[in-house]
DNA sequence: ACTTTAATTAGATAAAAAACTAATTAGAGT
DNA sequence: ACTCTAATTAGTTTTTTATCTAATTAAAGT
């Protein structure tokens, strides 16, 4: 999980989890998607799924990325909790004064 | 705000704010607290504070820094917006089914 | 078996980040 | 004015990250 920092530090990655957000995409969908190599595109979505933050599945000659919300939702807590916030993985939505 | 994510990218940078969670510091006891050179310190407490993470204030000789909750309740807020959360900044605490 | 499409791996280079030592600035106290 | 403490800035080196082209793997279709 504390990979999961260093992943989202890049715009690029972050586009591509927004995109996710909207379902499974294949790899080559990202590659369309951004001006850079295929190759650059693929070590983008390697260091998201180290960070567990994406999960991968073959179809066909395919490979299909989709969003992996546990990861992200740890971190967004971890950032509540810093801030004092009276966040649970629950979240009960109860006030605190 | 798009710095933040490469702010909070490095672990002494996450740490930092975790010991500002407590109330305001100064630099001097960041440099006491981790095991790298004063320089090192203060560079990690440039980037926290170009991210506007954190805000400093003179007090006689030292420097004092602490946490700004603002751009980390945004960061945050916008994980679980990714993630398709039902979260705005008022986090009134509804339930969506 | 060959070809096409989809994607990754390998290897190289360039750019950015992190660390250090040495030098400098800022304020307070003597 | 000098000195001490607190902290930053300057300059350098090492390490890591990002990117590219070329080569390779994988599955499917012909």
């Amino acid at each position: 999980m504390s990979n999961a920092f260093k992943a989202l530090a890049h715009p690029m990655r972050r586009a591509i989890l927004n995109i996710l957000k909207d379902g499974p995409k294949a790899s080559g969908d990202f590659a369309d998607a951004f001006d850079v190599s295929w190759p650059t595109v693929t070590s983008h979505l390697n260091v998201l799924k180290e960070a567990e933050l994406v999960s991968t599945e073959r179809r066909g000659n395919s490979v299909i990325y989709s969003l992996n919300a546990s990861i992200l939702e740890e971190v967004a807590l971890g950032l509540f909790d810093l801030i004092g916030r009276p966040q649970t993985a629950a979240d009960t939505g109860e006030e605190v004064s």
